[in-house]
DNA sequence: GCCGTTTTCGGCCCGACTGTTTTCAGTCG
């Protein structure tokens, strides 16, 4: 491949994990901040937002046939073959050039063709006939629902005395927040115990596959897991390799490659060709000189530079977490949104369960539609009196009357000031009209988050994993209002929004906004969900001190102003 | 086209798999 090629997938990936829009960047002239944009694709980019099209682009594009890129949507089809084949049969119609591909190979046309063969027409016919059936395009799990099927599969594999590790690989080792295949790599000297341990998991639907080394199974959900096994001896460059990221993994051989060294599943080559294998990553992350990397920054975002120099930051973690503030009782707060499952108490047992210092409650407001302001008062007040008694009756734990407060459209809040009076401090959120422009979102969320009491900001981005985007933001205006006024950012756990994103978590991090992380649980088991916060958390490189609810609960109550 | 732990020039990740090859080219992860 062109080396340009691979220079503008370096600058398309840039722009792709960057936190901030090109536009923006562009406006602010940071552009070439991002790694992998040098001078002449930024002028490419300036070009394009200032007149809509690059002509250097439109001459490369002139004399590539756009069903060129219709026929490259088909796995098995790259650049060469799909140009090849239009070229050859002169096909120029991007709508029906897969049919017509389809149709040349069952008519044994394609056969014919200089390095083409029986063999290829007929993966030809059997990549389109697979395409055409909408398979591979199976959408992404959420983070939590994969986790815990390979966490159930784990747990059953280690009751097999042959098994002396297992780990998930790839994106979910990385906890990314959606995750596409779940793979397990087991370490053993007894492979075929394994396997064949494995392959008699009690929630297996079908054996797919069953090798020396590998195998997979359909696990009840119809969700696919594959394992592989090694032995203890070489484990850890199997680890390394297949926990990625593609981007982490390629940068890390071009650092090795420096040092004469060469990287692989099968560890590391030296100048002479002989392979050294590693136990574990730590020691596969020594030989290269730098300190362990933990999997959830492997995303080539400066991680081996600093793991280089031994000045990695310490990355927070699920036991630096003293309290959970976004919890819904079942208090009946005849609320505007969804009302927990279980009481007050129950869920405060649960905390105390959890080793928190603190826990507070932020059922969503009373329906406004429902409610006069002296109902919703009345309300609040009884839910005070009850929680009130409760700080007096348990003495283990915490407790803080938050309330989780609706930012209306106009950007006023839900409740009034007669009502915050009866609150300790209060989280906002939208919930409504989605569909504004980000400047207007901005000012509405600014406006909702300029109340004294209000100090959290609830998903920020309202996005839902699988189903919707979220709206736009201005960050810079809000990480500088939140640092400025002392409010911060929430890191929501719920399995569909682990929101605020990693990549904005990273770069609240840099502006040294402070956040903190919840579970927004309506049910018991929810306040589990911790750790998928915690891990979005460690993907945007937070530390403790990052942190607020990682704080003892004298300077987190400082902080919140009771 | 980009970039700097041998560098402002000379490189650019690695291996599996497949097919058409007899030493390689393309696609994929």
């Amino acid at each position: 491949m062109s080396n340009a090629i691979i220079a503008y997938q370096k600058a398309a990936d840039a722009i792709a994990n960057s936190s901030s829009e090109v536009r923006d960047l562009l406006k602010e002239a940071k552009l070439d901040t991002l790694p992998g944009i040098g001078p002449t694709i930024k002028s490419h980019l300036e070009e394009l937002f200032k007149t809509g099209r690059v002509k250097h682009f439109e001459w490369v594009l002139k004399n590539v046939p756009p069903s060129v890129f219709s026929l490259i949507e088909v796995p098995s089809f790259g650049p060469k073959k799909a140009y090849r084949l239009v070229k050859e049969f002169n096909l120029n119609n991007k709508d029906s050039v897969i049919d017509q591909v389809l149709k040349l190979a069952k008519a044994g046309k394609i056969a014919k063709l200089d390095g083409f063969g029986e063999k290829s027409q007929k993966d030809i016919i059997r990549a389109i006939t697979e395409y055409r059936l909408g398979r591979g395009k199976t959408s992404r799990m959420v983070l939590p629902f994969a986790f815990e099927i390979a966490e159930k599969v784990i747990s059953y594999l280690k009751t097999s005395p042959a098994v002396i590790e297992a780990h998930p690989l790839g994106s979910l080792r990385r906890m990314m927040s959606t995750v596409g295949d779940i793979d397990i790599a087991v370490s053993t000297n007894k492979p075929a115990e394994v396997i064949k341990h494995f392959i008699s998991y009690p929630y297996q639907e079908r054996i797919i596959e069953k090798g020396d080394t590998t195998a997979s199974i359909l696990v009840s959900g119809g969700k696919q897991v594959d394992l592989m096994t090694q032995p203890p001896q070489s484990f850890g460059s199997l680890l390394q390799h297949f926990t990625g990221s593609k981007n982490h993994n390629i940068r890390l051989r071009e650092y090795a490659l420096k040092k004469r060294l060469s990287l692989s599943e099968y560890g590391i080559k030296n100048r002479t060709g002989e392979i050294k294998k590693y136990a574990s990553e730590k020691t596969f992350y020594e030989a290269l000189g730098m300190e362990w990397i933990p999997p959830e920054i492997r995303e080539d975002t400066g991680e081996i530079e600093l793991a280089a120099k031994h000045k990695l930051p310490k990355l927070i973690e699920l036991n630096d977490i003293k309290g959970d503030l976004h919890i819904h009782s079942n208090f009946p707060i005849e609320p505007s949104h969804d009302m927990g499952q279980n009481s007050f108490d129950e869920m405060i047992k649960k905390a105390i369960e959890l080793g928190y210092e603190y826990i507070g409650f932020s059922e969503h407001n009373p329906s406004l539609s429902k409610h006069t302001k002296q109902q919703i008062y009345n309300i609040l007040r009884k839910r005070k009196e009850t929680i009130e008694k409760l700080k007096k009756a348990y003495q283990k734990i915490a407790i803080i009357n938050l309330l989780e407060v609706d930012i209306l459209t106009n950007g006023k809040l839900a409740i009034d000031d007669k009502a915050f009076s009866l609150l300790d401090a209060a989280i906002v959120s939208i919930h409504s009209s989605f569909g504004m422009n980000k400047k207007e979102m901005t000012k509405r969320v600014l406006s909702g988050l300029s109340h004294p009491k209000a100090k959290i900001l609830a998903h920020p981005t309202g996005r839902l994993l699988n189903e919707r985007p979220g709206y736009e933001l201005d960050f810079a205006k809000i990480f500088a209002f939140c640092k400025k006024n002392n409010k911060a950012l929430e890191i929501n756990g719920w399995p569909t929004r682990l929101d605020l994103p990693d990549i904005i978590v990273r770069q609240a991090v840099n502006e040294k906004v402070k956040m903190l992380i919840d579970t927004d649980s309506h049910a018991l088991w929810q306040m589990d969900l911790m750790r998928y916060g915690v891990s979005v958390a460690k993907r945007g490189w937070a530390s403790p001190q990052d942190i607020v609810n990682t704080w003892g609960f004298t300077k987190f109550s400082k902080w919140l102003t009771i």
